[in-house]
DNA sequence: AAGCTAATTGAAATGGGTTATCAATTTCAA
DNA sequence: TTGAAATTGATAACCCATTTCAATTAGCTT
């Protein structure tokens, strides 16, 4: 039996709600996806092409947007890539980024989660997700 | 006498720091760049266009990324393109975006820039910029 | 003012990431 | 099993942005 049932269930109902059919492929792509906390495109093509050559990198993409629109996966445009995040991995997480070197540093600080609900309230909102990236120079480039 | 007389001192000195021209195209562009909040490329060079046609684009990406380095712009992904913000004409501000009809509420707070700055003192980071971006439903959206 | 040198420019080519196209294949309901 | 509709993979097209390069220009230095 998968590991990853409650997120396939999800797709399903997805693919099911659009007339939208569960192929090899998807499964494939599902599985490798769930493996990961975050992951682009092209890195999850080049993991996929050892077990599936003939894998095509448009059918990553469509399949990755494909979970962001069934509510599996979050995209998130990173410099010039586009991250899809695995909404199922519990711990959230946001980041430091070195603009010199290109250092990523993930953090996570339940003050400014916190603050941010607040803010939220305060104008009406409901916050479903969020984005929080700090530029600057990590501690080798400030020289 | 020009309206920007601050903006245009803090540019002469950068380019005289970085051995760097006043230009014509620069003057230019500085002039059409601070009329507006935050603009793209491609915009500018349509207004642009007009006044002198034999303005290049490359020329006003690579002066808008001047603008940037001087501190009178900052660039923020938005969608697919970039979008070169007036630091001049608002100061800082972060945003709150309803998913569903795309209201966008700004807002500031300055417990939470106090935390990101902490959360980058602990990483050895010195922050330059930084984006928040909170999505949700705004009120008359939750229903 | 003229000369010199390095920076800048515009046009065009190039680049990286993503989406569109389309004939062949596969899914799945009837 | 059959057939309509969705999907796939290869490739071309796209979009935005940067790079290239020969010609021009800015701004010292005589
Ligand atoms: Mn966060
Ligand atoms: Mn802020
Ligand atoms: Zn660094
Ligand atoms: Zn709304």
């Amino acid at each position: 039996m998968s590991k990853h049932q409650k997120e396939m269930a999800l797709l399903k109902e997805h693919l099911g709600k659009h007339q939208l059919k569960y192929t090899r492929q998807r499964e494939l792509i599902l599985d490798a996806f769930l493996k990961q906390e975050h992951i682009t495109a092209e890195e999850l093509y080049h993991q996929l092409s050892r077990k599936d050559p003939h894998l095509g990198l448009a059918t990553i993409y469509r399949t990755l947007n494909l979970f962001c629109e069934a509510g599996l996966a979050q995209a998130r445009h990173f410099g010039t890539q586009t991250q899809y995040d695995n909404v199922s991995h519990k711990g959230h997480h946001d980041h430091l980024i070195c603009t010199e070197c290109g250092k990523i540093v993930e953090f996570e600080n339940c003050d400014i989660e916190r603050l941010q609900e607040e803010v939220a309230a305060r104008n009406g909102f409901v916050i479903k997700t969020h984005r929080l990236e700090l530029y600057g120079l990590c501690s080798r480039c400030q020289h």
